[in-house]
DNA sequence: AAAACTATTTTGACTAATCAAAGTTATACC
DNA sequence: GGTATAACTTTGATTAGTCAAAATAGTTTT
């Protein structure tokens, strides 16, 4: 059995694997996204390999084994179906759950898994919009980009915000810049290193790129 | 802030105290209900004595301070309010609760287990009918006696299963043996050590005596 | 009251996870 | 192409929690 640090170490290497469309993650990354010393992520990877979870490659990086990425994707699951829950269900501030659910994701059983999905009605996104991984390690990868990448005129559909940042995310909600919304990229202007967006209500947003590069959106055909 | 391990003696400490009305429990039956071996459970009140929780009386036993009792209470809060939404929400057998809850109850924090308690209606019994310790650790005492200390006509209604055996459980779930049920005793036979029980609909139990005692019951006044 | 038994404590060793700080490799820069 | 810098690894130490087995203290029994 993984204990939870396991859990987490293999858990972040898929969310950055993911995410960054890499198969070898440095250890400095892994150092950083779980939040210990350089050190501490090289000799963890020792013993993560020694017990067939990952492949490490010295000076290079780690990348999931298939047993490794079974168990990560099962976290994921956990992870995102508890945060649905805890949105949904309980109504907690959507700025919250991440924190919550990085510890409950440890301790709920498979049964309750189970039974949670069921009562959740089996949700594909949670909250965040990201894909919630099947009970079979199954994920949607879905072509959304920053919105940093797009064009003026474009029309899009907000899919997550990447930042686990509080008043980032606040900030979010309060724009309406969350999951599902439809804007229009009225203005952008490298200059000026701003983005304005406009929803179906006249309601308008500027970015700086900086914090465009966190929002992810899909291309919305109208 | 305490580990999950030191959450589970204090409440374990404080299960003991209250079933058995005792002030100080002995090294040996902390040992057993931790299942650790008794030199662990020697080595453990050390250091809980050390932080402040417990205090340990050599080669008698431990009890808990007001600090330890105010966590420990907290946790048998966490425990019973996860058993209640594992049954009444996710419709888990009542024969596997505990287990689950045993996890959970270390994960779930202060304003999640708020939001639940808020969702769940603040019930004030969980599922096996144990009272649920309030927000400040304030826990119902009822007076309730076991089955077998009860006579012949008496009206009761069930409180709760002291046995966490999945077995019993679950004969005393078919019997309808279950909290909030009423029964009359209709037979009491010491040399037979028979108790036979009947409810509104007729529908009639026998229990050992051995087994007797392990159903709490309060008396019942129509 | 000595012997036998039981409960508890001590001792020494081990594992998982971590850090600080020193050492080693690559990579980048003039 | 040598040196500075950044990234990574090694080393030695620490903490929490645990076990096995030997030592000790209380309690019974005879």
């Amino acid at each position: 059995m993984a204990t939870s640090t396991v859990e987490n170490y293999l858990k972040e290497i898929l969310v950055i694997t993911l995410e960054e469309g890499v198969s070898k993650v440095p250890m400095g990354q892994v150092a950083k996204v779980l939040g210990v010393t350089p050190g501490t992520a090289t000799s963890m990877a020792k013993t993560l390999e020694r017990d067939g979870w990952i492949k490490y490659f010295p000076r290079v990086g780690v990348s999931l084994t298939r047993k490794g990425r079974r168990l990560a994707m099962n976290m994921l699951r956990r992870h995102r179906l508890l945060e649905t829950f805890l949105v949904e269900t309980l109504g907690l501030d959507w700025s919250e759950i991440h924190v919550e659910a990085e510890e409950l994701e440890h301790a709920i059983s498979e049964k309750v898994l189970e039974k949670l999905d069921e009562f959740l009605g089996r949700p594909r996104f949670d909250p965040h919009g990201d894909p919630i991984p099947t009970k079979s390690g199954v994920i949607e990868q879905l072509s959304s980009k920053p919105l940093s990448e797009f064009q003026k005129d474009d029309d899009v559909r907000i899919e997550s915000i990447v930042d686990q940042d509080k008043k980032f995310l606040k900030f979010a909600r309060k724009t309406r810049l969350i999951p599902g919304q439809r804007f229009k990229i009225i203005e952008k202007d490298d200059c000026a290193d701003s983005i304005t967006l406009k929803n179906s209500k006249g309601h308008q947003v500027s970015l700086g790129f900086r914090s465009a590069e966190k929002v992810l959106a899909l291309p919305f055909e109208s």
